[in-house]
DNA sequence: TTATAACTGGACGCGCTGTCCACTTATTCC
DNA sequence: GGAATAAGTGGACAGCGCGTCCAGTTATAA
């Protein structure tokens, strides 16, 4: 069990971290920036977390798994029931609004490479190609990762930051192509 | 003009760097690695060249112009003339290509945010808006991130490296996303 | 040949990383 | 209630890469 002042500190750590990464660039905040924050030594924060995406995870996560519990029981077209074109559309949906509601953070999780070391990006994969897999595309698990390419957040913070699109327009321009993947809608 | 101990100096640092980058892990090579290995002062980098990306950008540039002169103005499907859906097929196929086989460089080059920063995405950018355009895709702007986004470098890095994917099987999954989405082929 | 401008290399200070160790504090057992 | 024990803590430390600066050097032009 946890001793009572290790759990302060953590709430102390996540709370400064959050603050951080919403109030500066997500990509420039370090390990020393939240340690002196959170008003911590560094090898406290090095005890739980060993870099700074974990930390920005650990606080993205309670809302990916929300999101996460919705593809697996939550009513069509986001859960299951709803045909294949619709579930993917909802899903591109409900992803850019994670995306908009919490860049910064995803930004300073899921940034390059990182993306696909995070636990979350086995979900949407398993997610879309299940979707995938019961429209009768032929190679699945290829097409999987092509279709998820558009959600990466370096992507997303490019069109809206530097071209300027709207949420709308995005969310848009990816139910296109889940409905042009997908027949028979 | 150019003095002859620098031109003998930048040669020195380009084949320097080409060896790095294709001898290790090109994100983690550094200024004082490429110095080193060119027998050249730091100084010496940094007058030519502001950062890593920007030295691998420059050797990857000459394969990145052939391909773009191919697109302007070779023979379909690659150059004009082709049915939409097949110029963006073409042009996927020989994206993968490019990927496949300078992919040290590239890693190098444009990975992350830095990859929208090159010049040559400006480029790809307006190459897929006109065939999308050409097509009739209704915001063939917003569309043109979308479908530019599996060819991220760090996708192509992912499905090879980590998923283990072949270069066909790769190739066949983009270009089943472009019959996908362009109409009437 | 000399004057000028460009080029060069090493040294410097800075900030961040990740580890280590001595100290402190909470919990447990008697 | 008071030790014993384990967990938690903070600051110090060395290492590394960055980007700059300056004094010395070398090529080109007059």
């Amino acid at each position: 069990m946890e001793r009572a002042d290790a759990t302060r500190n953590r709430v102390l750590v996540l709370e400064a971290a959050r603050r951080l990464f919403t109030s500066q660039d997500p990509r420039s905040v370090t390990m020393e920036d939240i340690a002196r924050e959170a008003g911590v030594g560094r090898a406290t924060l090095y005890r739980r977390y060993p870099d700074v995406p974990t930390i920005a995870a650990a606080l993205l996560g309670e809302h990916e798994s929300a999101l996460q519990a919705e593809l697996i029981g939550g009513p069509p077209p986001l859960g299951p029931g709803a045909p294949p074109a619709q579930r993917l559309a909802a899903f591109y949906t409900a992803m850019i609004a994670l995306l908009e509601e919490h860049l910064p953070l995803v930004l300073g999780a899921e940034t390059g490479e990182a993306r696909f070391r995070a636990g979350a990006y086995g979900f949407w994969r398993a997610h879309v190609k299940a979707i995938l897999t019961e429209a009768g595309v032929k190679d699945a698990l290829a097409a999987t990762d092509v279709l998820l390419a558009p959600l990466a957040p370096d992507v997303y913070r490019y069109q809206r930051q530097v071209l300027g699109y709207s949420q709308a327009r995005v969310t848009r321009a990816v139910i296109w192509l889940a409905q042009a993947c997908l027949p028979d809608d």
